[in-house]
DNA sequence: TATTATATTGAACCATGGTTCAATTTGTCA
DNA sequence: TGACAAATTGAACCATGGTTCAATATAATA
């Protein structure tokens, strides 16, 4: 509060093995809150990254934050697979693979899973993540209503509804499968068209 | 332990101010229960009912009790509708007025909502309800199936993760209803084998 | 190597919320 | 109306789990 504390916005390189402790850090919060949810203990993540709680927080001001790090984190890729869905040539094919996508990262992720669902909770995480995704869902819904095989109802908000029975649940990969197909049937478009062949189907 | 404490099996009958507790303390559960999901607080819940928490313990011995007890309450509602639903003409009605009162339920009660989707927490409670309304509900899903109007492959336990959705959030009508209209299609049966008009439709 | 800012530690703190139980009140019945 | 079992009370107990912080250790720099 007195000198010259004018702290040009970078302050000084942080310490080798601070670096070292804070990639610990998010692989094992990662990790347990993938098996654990939301739920994940600051004292389990320190013990898996072999370090003292104290030094989570002094990454990561709190528990929320930390799990904010971990979704960002893994954010790039998804929004890097959603991008690839759209240069998709069937539109279609999009929006199976991002449902798809979407299932198998929640039965992988309960923590994936639990955020997506919720809607007030831990404002800052969701809202990041909506943030990010959202543009890029949408996109891929638009393409598959404008060419006709998604129902022109359905808005962005409504995958993570239609996905949350994955969530928080073990279940069989065949049962997995046949509630995407369930989902996947109910969100596409009926009868195509009966275009007797011969004419250009949309126009 | 001593004397001739053979209690045969129905003991005196509560005290009247007893029974009256009993009713206010189920009411209060179920409207806390309703509003604020499992979390609801037993403090919360005696305030609401007009009477200490001690006296929660002595009518039901843990909070899960009580829960089931509230649940366990509400049931023959569920289960007369549903058996009403068997006499439904059209088979397929019957699953859509299902999935429409379940969905409804669970707007309206936060913790029912909570409770049809969870696995393994609250065994008993949990088990309770499967085990009175998963028959009947088996009935309703095999009458459409016979009547070849909704897929073979659902099973009883898909239509809780169908639902799961709607559970835990707040949504407008409009979004309840998409949702629905979205998983019914999904769960109906595509093309009516295009039967030329004249023969009969199943042999 | 001496110095110091940066990091780490982990025991202690605190809030939350289910549960207990000894003291007290109250319904019931002779 | 006594007397006693049944019922109620609510403060205290306890476990859980996020968070703090003074003491300590360590990397970086001169």
């Amino acid at each position: 509060m007195d000198h010259n504390e004018q702290r040009p916005p970078s302050q000084r390189a942080p310490r080798a093995d601070a670096r070292q402790n804070r990639i610990r850090i998010l692989a094992a919060a990662h990790a347990r809150f993938a098996v654990d949810g939301l739920a994940a203990e600051m004292d389990a993540i320190a013990r898996e990254a072999g370090v003292a709680v104290g030094t989570l927080y002094h990454h990561f001001g709190t528990k929320e934050a930390l799990l904010e790090a971990v979704v960002v984190d893994g954010l790039e890729h998804l929004a890097a697979y959603m991008q690839a869905l759209l240069a998709e040539p069937d539109p279609w094919t999009g929006v199976e693979r991002l449902l798809q996508y979407m299932a198998e990262r929640q039965m992988n992720d309960r923590a994936f899973g639990e955020l997506i669902g919720a809607q007030p909770t831990l404002r800052a995480t969701t809202t990041a993540t909506k943030r990010s995704l959202g543009p890029l869902i949408q996109q891929i819904l638009q393409r598959a209503q404008a060419s006709g095989q998604l129902r022109m109802d359905v808005v962005v908000g409504d995958i993570p509804l239609l996905l949350a029975g994955l969530s928080e649940r073990t279940m069989t990969p065949a049962t997995c499968q046949r509630y995407l197909d369930i989902v996947l049937s109910g969100l596409r478009v009926k009868q195509t068209p009966p275009a007797p062949s011969g004419l250009p189907l949309i126009w």
